[in-house]
DNA sequence: TCGATTGATTGATATTTATCAAGTAGTCAG
DNA sequence: CTGACTACTTGATAAATATCAATCAATCGA
């Protein structure tokens, strides 16, 4: 692996701890790769032999059952997907897809599980890491069950302003043919749910977001620190 | 804590690899309490005092938003939940009220949290139970987001049918406005989607589930292990 | 530059799901 | 036993969401 990808790494959450010879193991079989757009990194039913690490660009994750296809979740630098397989050694449950030219770490699942083992503040990382994405997931549940298309819509887009730094205006950075399959709707009501939005202040122009009235939208969208919050 | 719980609780997988002292710690602090149905053992959004075992009875985990509730999972004997919370040291992203009689182990979430510190076979098994709680959600989202109300239930009652031993015939052990919330959909219309798989080979009165035509069941369900199948 | 393709939008319609309003059956306390 | 209560069911209707078809706009490769 090049040098000069080590030192992100290193500092993820999940590696930032452990011990350097622990490290150095992990790394001595990895490789990184960069996958072109649309590239299918990993299908679900397979057998967990990598966990991914993206350095940049985007990956989707997806799900299919029956010949529906839903999105699960859009990973983005620099973060790790699928380490709940990996450390299982189970199969994915998801598929994954580069949305466009990605790099991408893959360390052998083997010897994630192998430092697993042997270092403990690795594992512990592992913990936080996963009780995380746990919790993270339970909330993406409550504002499917608990939210209709709309107000699903309405908090994505508020989320959307604050993890910008509280701009008005934003880049969607997402086709909304994903958006709105991540949020569980279709193409045709993400429409139409946009434009239910614009008495709220919400004008949406290709990938651009604007604002203009950040206290109605909110009146409608009633965000929750217990299911919008990503951060505990 | 009663001595006669203790080796049952020391064996779910959480706790059987620990060391005896640790395990001592956890137990040092805890206690055991009975209560009667419908008490609200702890409410979203509230700090993480307790990791909970359930010993005896049953408990719902629901959620709220909006005056919207919607139920999450039902915990029954002998598990823990919140585990997630506990170790995150952050606050309940579900309430739980017991739906019968019931008898808990509280474990100050600080002594979790201390031992998880120290014993790294502790840690491990959290891990285990964390990646399996994960990817329990994960199933459960795909199942919310790529089938109909009806397959869902479907889908249920062909998992009841394996719970039980592969039974033909047996008991739905949960009230159906709970299982309604639970899969998502109304009461109304649990009843609606019972009727509709009668010419699938179902039958459910009261609370007895008998299943007739399995083969039938099956071709309408689609049952997947990327989604049914709540072992891997 | 120009088809061809792809994603987004719109309108019409169908399906799914929820809501509202009775009504039924079973349970339970007095 | 009885009246109140609760869970469940049913029918009618409404709302939410999906599907289908058509169009538009942007992009891209030849």
């Amino acid at each position: 692996m090049p040098i000069h990808d080590l030192p992100e790494i290193r500092a993820l959450p999940l590696f930032e701890d452990m011990a350097q010879e622990s490290f150095d193991a992990l790394v001595r079989g990895a490789y990184v790769q960069t996958f072109p757009p649309q590239v299918e990194l990993i299908t679900e039913g397979d057998r967990s032999d990598f966990l991914h690490v993206v350095i940049s660009g985007s990956v989707e994750l997806f799900a299919s059952w029956n010949r529906r296809n839903t999105t699960m979740a859009t990973v983005r630098p620099i973060s790790t997907f699928i380490l709940a397989a990996t450390i299982k050694d189970a199969p994915y449950l998801m598929s994954a897809r580069t949305m466009e030219k990605s790099r991408v770490v893959l360390i052998p699942s083997m010897d994630v599980r192998d430092v697993f083992e042997t270092d403990s503040e690795f594992a512990r990382a592992v913990v936080t890491e996963l009780a995380q994405c746990y919790r993270s997931v339970i909330k993406n549940t409550k504002n499917l069950k608990l939210r209709s298309s709309i107000e699903r819509l309405a908090n994505f887009l508020i989320r959307g302003h604050e993890t910008n730094g509280h701009a008005l205006e934003y880049d969607l950075n997402l086709e909304k043919r994903r958006l709105a399959s991540f949020l569980g709707m279709t193409s045709e009501n993400l429409s139409r749910a946009i434009k239910a939005l614009r008495p709220y202040g919400v004008e949406i122009d290709g990938q651009k977001v604007r604002i203009t009235d950040l206290d109605d939208l909110r009146k409608l969208a009633k965000p929750s620190p217990l299911i919008d919050d990503y951060s505990t």
